[in-house]
DNA sequence: TGGTTATACTAAAACCTTTTAGTAATAGTT
DNA sequence: AACTATTACTAAAAGGTTTTAGTATAACCA
């Protein structure tokens, strides 16, 4: 427990009232330099720090925001949280995460203890399982500003912030028929959020776009929402699709997870990257260089999401009635590697 | 702001007294059945929400507790984190991260921070640059429980939980000395902190237990403090050990971030692994099985680690008079792969 | 009947701020 | 001299909770 000295305690000092004290740390026009300088040195000798529960108290404001992601310990997810605490940090806002681990239930656990807790907003980038926004939508009726980022959804109207998932997409499918490969599957994440449906989207105009047909048993949804269902998911889809007649020459993968662990399982199951099939996918991974082969990547710029996103979620907490919303599109980077070169 | 309903909106409806209120809601035995009933109906079809913020102040404590780390975009703290959160959350902490980004300085500003946002403790792995920790214990002087996880230090006294480095180091470069490799360089941090300390008399150790000769110019510290020193110096001393006329037929790498940098680089160097030179070093990536070749690493129980430090945080703020410190050292695990084989 | 004891409730203080509404004293204006 | 304005301060309320110290009523006992 804070054993600090208070307002009272240097009123009492300096033969002050508590309000002088008060105003005098604030330098308000109303205190005479001199009594404002005596408090301030007398504050500073004796460390003075304003407790932050009665100022939140009084102000009606925590000066903190929370923020729900399915997992801390995911490195895309990480460099979002790493643009989100910049601008946390920037603006004097205290930062408190939570996790949702794809959990719809948990997600609504996390937001209601965030709420309790008294945040001035939320960011919250919601489960794979969520399918249901009224409970977000009623925090919103009662004050509480939300930001969508990184996965988005049309059931709730405020700002979102995410990358250009159906550009990105198309991009990542181009790249693989303009290298050669024309029969190409796509793995993506089994959640009925947009993120999903705009890759897939972007994959099929890419094969409408070059006169390819779209073959269903090509796509294949896996259930990512943690590591051993996506292993053994991930590991029948590709087994599935090797075992096709006419088997794909090309993968694009709709997520980070699926992307590396797709890397991984190709290479277990025996067959050559790119010779037996190329891969191209969304990850953000650090180490795509230095993978088996070294990996294509649709980058997503994560850091600006976050940092966007906590950008537009401060403006609304600093003026709540915007009643026009903003969905923001960062630009993914594609980032050509052996893994999907012309062969 | 929650414009929610608060006791005295219940005590009124109901015609009851404030007191009587909070005390039916805590089922207080001084409070008639009847009376409760009411009381908790009312409040949960109101949506009573108790504000967090003025029973922080009654109470003195604030049911958070801080941490600070590194950084948040790195594998091996999300890693940690998760563990850290997930002990929050079982009991009902709410955790504020923050990051010193290898500095001092922020790291300073930041526990500043946390103390006057009212956390009930800290939890701290400090910064590669951090030697001094009076500032630190000044403020658990004035009653803030503190504990050190990951990267530990002498210089306080309380209690600490994190790998160890030591076995973990000797581990690592006894098993390149079982496969043949006799010549053996170290590549650490540039740090006073006991982590590569530790690390580093591991591998000293290791080196004299097989009557294997210390040479100085096979051990290199690198300024790993941010990602672009981090290459140009380790790009250095991979170039300065492949010079040498007796040049290492083996690397151990003490971080998780020099380890994957370090097989990055020497493949872009054009060096062969395990061939030119083995590697095996301090990593916890999801990916070193996908690495080219695949990664030989020592994997540290982050989790645990994080999970650990926490539960004896929350046990130090139940009950400050402990006097008695714990220092808990968690064992490493070694994964051996083809990095590191015999050849 | 008088006295104790539960029972069921309440008033008010306390936690520490910020802020509203004020006071007292001096200076400036006509 | 009578007025307003400015300066420098203070008292007290408010924010929502928990808790201390109480009160009033009924029940029980001798």
């Amino acid at each position: 427990m804070n054993t600090n000295i208070t307002l009272r305690d240097i009123a009492k000092a300096l033969n002050l009232s508590i309000s002088t004290v008060s105003r005098a740390l604030t330098d308000s026009y109303q205190i005479g330099d001199e009594t404002k300088q005596k408090v301030v040195a007398y504050a500073k000798e004796h460390h003075y720090i304003p407790n932050r529960m009665a100022k939140s108290l009084k102000e009606g404001k925590s000066r903190s925001i929370g923020v729900v992601v399915c997992s801390i310990d995911n490195n895309f997810v990480a460099q979002m949280l790493d643009g989100i605490d910049q601008y946390c940090t920037d603006h004097n806002y205290q930062l408190i995460i939570m996790q949702s681990k794809e959990s719809f239930e948990q997600e609504k656990a996390c937001v209601n203890l965030l709420y309790a807790g008294g945040i001035d907003g939320l960011l919250i980038s919601p489960a794979y399982q969520t399918t249901d926004f009224d409970y977000l939508i009623d925090l919103q009726k009662s004050g509480l500003p939300i930001v969508l980022f990184d996965r988005l959804s049309d059931h709730i109207n405020t700002h979102k912030v995410a990358s250009d998932n159906f550009k990105g997409a198309y991009d990542a499918t181009m790249h693989l028929i303009n290298n050669g490969y024309k029969s190409i599957a796509h793995i993506s994440s089994n959640t009925k959020l947009s993120m999903a449906t705009d890759r897939f989207e972007g994959y099929k105009k890419a094969l409408k776009d070059s006169g390819l047909t779209y073959r269903e048993e090509l796509v294949k949804f896996c259930d990512t929402s943690n590591a051993t269902s996506l292993h053994q998911n991930l590991e029948k889809a590709i087994q599935e699709l090797m075992a096709l007649k006419n088997k794909p020459t090309g993968i694009f993968t709709a997520t980070d997870q699926l992307t590396t662990k797709c890397l991984s399982l190709i290479n277990q199951l025996g067959y050559q990257i790119p010779t037996d099939v190329a891969l191209i996918g969304f990850s953000n991974t650090d180490l795509a260089d230095a993978l088996h082969p070294s990996l294509s990547t649709i980058h997503q710029p994560a850091f600006e999401i976050g940092n966007l996103a906590t950008k537009q979620l401060l403006a609304l907490i600093a003026n709540k009635e915007s009643e026009k919303y903003d969905t923001v599109l960062l630009d993914t980077t594609i980032q050509a590697r052996v893994s999907s070169q012309k062969n």
